[in-house]
RNA sequence: GCUGGUGUAGCUCAGCUGGUAGAGCAGCUGAUUUGUAAUCAGCAGGUCGGGGGUUCGAAUCCGUCCACCAGCUCCA
């Protein structure tokens, strides 16, 4: 007999090699029923794993991320079989669980049109009827292998040949006729897979590289129950009803106009005057924390970007203007980033130690050729400006001023309200990246990279590593955001360079009289302020901070009668430097309101009768309701306080 | 760049298998003078993304380019 001992802290007695499912049934057919997966002392398993020894038991369902994983990778399972039911000659790739579901690789002749997702959606219910159980085998490395050559399986091959060469056994799944190589953890059966739904069908490529054939990728998420696929599916288009991409052209942030081209943006009034609020903002923050503003320009010659590596790692990323490999002529390229720009700075005059360090920023217009595909509303854009600077220090001030910029950011961050949702990640080299991505030596690599660890583990920052995610001059602190949709850029990056400083000739003098070549860090204090109000869009629904807002507050008479008095508001507000309008048009007042609602104008002032024999306002405010008989003066100090503080 | 989808009035969309475009909202004009999410009437608005082809005839069919969307790949 071996003591198991459950997570509500109870010790039962069972068998040995009594599985997991065993244990779960004997405490109830509800919870054997909804059990996707376990942990034994920890160790996430399959249940039908037999307990061999005494262990802690923690049984999970779908209410645990690790039990939704098994779930819907079962599910991926389903899928699979289905397809293979409906389209014999399909091959297999991979079918994992993700963040929000699972999607399955296919190598098919055609990709699958939506009819025919339809129908493998109707198989795959068949299949969750048909109750099928799953049963585990595993198999010696050669006799996988050999298996999946019979199923002429090219893919699971390539796969299994791999998991064969480490020499441990092969284990599969089987569900009815269906067999896949797979390391599990999955459900019992098929049956609870009670709700399904395929979301999309798109390409991705074999093993992630796009020099692979491209493969048809279904994606799905399925549940246990149908209300829980429908609150899914609610909870997906509310927060499509925040797309930036769709708020912020609506509201009139930005648009874009096919002859001007892609990843081209126009700002419109309001997204211009957001970006100029922000922009002014953090100038001014920069520099009252020692920064000095530059102001270079915006095309050089490649010489510049030759000295740099720029042209060398990405002139296939940059707008060029003459002919790139025509050396005898003279030619120029969009500047794609600031940095060697503003070494000119540091480099226009010999440079003491006591200079350091010399925190040089500047709000920097940058022009990239992106790839058609990539370009993505205001988060992924051909032209953008960014806050860009470039600190240049001596050896013993890496630490502090990396921190600082870190601080920095994070206030940043924190006040535009999207600092909560960031994640950070320690972007780092890859020694067998074979492309000649990064410059530099090993032992410079080590160092930069032990030094900004030491500096995250300092402050005790979360984060997670990026390898081959790094610059090609050295390690980047990035600060991730995700979109509506999950999908993941870069807001911030802090990233130290120990590279560029020696191919610019850039040196100080030292305390000791010798030259020495400083470090550089480059960072972004509130990254590419294109990207920033698009993620603002998404996480305030489209209501920005007061302090942010194009439009203030709105002022509506009721009657014509009531314009003069509300002009009189309107100068007054103007005055103090805040943005306001009167809605003076002939129309009835809940057209009016109505509007100011969907053009999500933070505060409303009604101005009637009432209004004007008293002298005050009846405030509607996106956050405090509705104020009736305020004293236009309460009003004021109430909307100043909130301007003044930031509020989010 | 790749896979798939989309493109009709400022916006949201209709337009069956080819026969020359329609609605609501917005806009303009007029009436109404109104107290909290749509007052009434009239008017105007479109080279159906561009340029080709097939056809007696193309929004509709075919190729091509452009833009937009999702995903992959990329992101100094």
């Amino acid at each position: 007999m071996i003591k198991v001992l459950l997570k509500d802290g109870t010790i039962r007695e069972y068998e040995s090699g009594t599985t997991v499912a065993d244990v779960a049934k004997s405490l109830g057919t509800g919870l054997y029923k909804s059990v996707c997966a376990c942990k034994i002392d920890d160790e996430l398993c399959d249940v039908r794993t037999p307990l061999t020894k005494d262990c802690k038991l923690t049984i999970l369902t779908f209410d645990n991320a690790d039990g939704k994983r098994a779930f819907w990778h079962t599910t991926s399972h389903i899928l699979a079989q289905a397809v293979k039911r409906l389209y014999p000659e399909a091959r297999f790739a991979i079918g994992p669980a993700i963040e929000n579901g699972f999607y399955y690789d296919f190598d098919v002749k055609k990709p699958f049109s939506s009819e025919d997702l339809e129908k493998i959606t109707a198989e795959m219910k068949k299949i969750v009827k048909e109750g099928l159980e799953l049963e585990k085998f595993e198999l010696a490395p050669d006799e996988a292998v050999k298996m999946l050559e019979d199923m002429n399986e090219p893919y699971k091959v390539e796969l299994c040949k791999e998991h064969a060469d480490k020499g441990e056994p092969i284990s599969f799944y089987k569900q009815g006729e269906f067999v896949d190589l797979c390391a599990g953890p999955h459900l019992l059966s098929t049956a609870p897979v009670k709700a399904i739904k395929l979301t999309a069908c798109t390409g991705a490529y074999w093993r992630g590289d796009s020099k692979n054939s491209q493969l048809c990728r279904v994606y799905g998420v399925s549940f246990p129950k149908a209300s829980m696929l429908e609150e899914h599916l609610k909870k997906l288009e509310e927060a499509k009803e925040r797309d930036h991409n769709k708020l912020g052209r609506e509201l009139e942030y930005f648009t874009t106009v096919d002859y001007i081209g892609q990843g081209l943006p126009i700002l419109l009034p309001k997204g211009a005057r957001v970006v100029q609020l922000l922009q002014r903002w953090v100038e001014d923050v920069e520099q009252s924390k020692g920064c000095l503003l530059t102001k270079t320009p915006f095309l050089a010659k490649r010489e510049l970007y030759k000295i740099s590596g720029h042209w060398d790692h990405y002139l296939d990323g940059m707008f060029v203007l003459g002919d790139p490999h025509d050396e005898e002529k003279e030619c120029f390229a969009l500047r794609p980033m600031t940095c060697p720009f503003q070494y000119q700075a540091f480099l226009n005059k010999q440079r003491s130690y006591r200079e350091l360090p010399m925190r040089l920023t500047e709000t920097s217009t940058l022009f990239r050729n992106e790839s058609s595909g990539e370009m993505h509303g205001l988060i992924r854009v051909r032209q953008f400006t960014i806050s860009e600077g470039h600190y240049i220090l001596r050896p013993d001030q890496l630490e502090e001023e990396f921190k600082g910029c870190l601080e920095l950011a994070k206030y940043f961050l924190d006040t535009v309200g999207l600092l909560e949702d960031c994640t950070f990640r320690f972007s780092q080299w890859d020694p067998e990246n074979r492309s000649n991505k990064y410059e530099g030596t090993k032992e410079q690599w080590e160092e930069s990279q032990a030094t900004m660890k030491k500096i995250l583990d300092d402050i005790g920052l979360e984060y997670e590593i990026g390898i081959d995610e790094a610059a090609f001059y050295g390690p980047k602190l990035d600060i991730q955001y995700k979109n509506v949709f999950g999908k993941e850029d870069t807001i911030v990056t802090i990233q130290i360079d120990m590279l560029e400083a020696e191919r610019f000739g850039m040196y100080y003098i030292d305390r000791d009289g010798q030259k020495k070549i400083p470090y550089i860090i480059h960072r972004t204090s509130l990254g590419c302020y294109e990207r920033t109000l698009a993620y603002m869009l998404e996480h305030f629904g489209g209501v920005l901070p007061l302090w942010l807002a194009p439009e203030q507050v709105r002022i509506l008479p009721i009657k014509e009668a009531h314009v003069e008095y509300a002009q009189s508001i309107a100068d007054k507000l103007t005055s103090l430097g805040m943005r306001v309008t009167v809605d003076s048009r002939d129309d009835n007042i809940g057209p009016k309101i109505k509007n100011a609602r969907l053009e999500r104008i933070p505060y409303m002032l009604i101005i009637g009768d009432n209004e004007v024999s008293s002298n005050t306002v009846t405030v509607r405010s996106r956050k405090r309701g509705e104020m009736p008989d305020t004293p236009v003066d309460k009003f004021i100090q109430l909307v100043r306080a909130e301007i003044d503080n930031k509020e989010k």
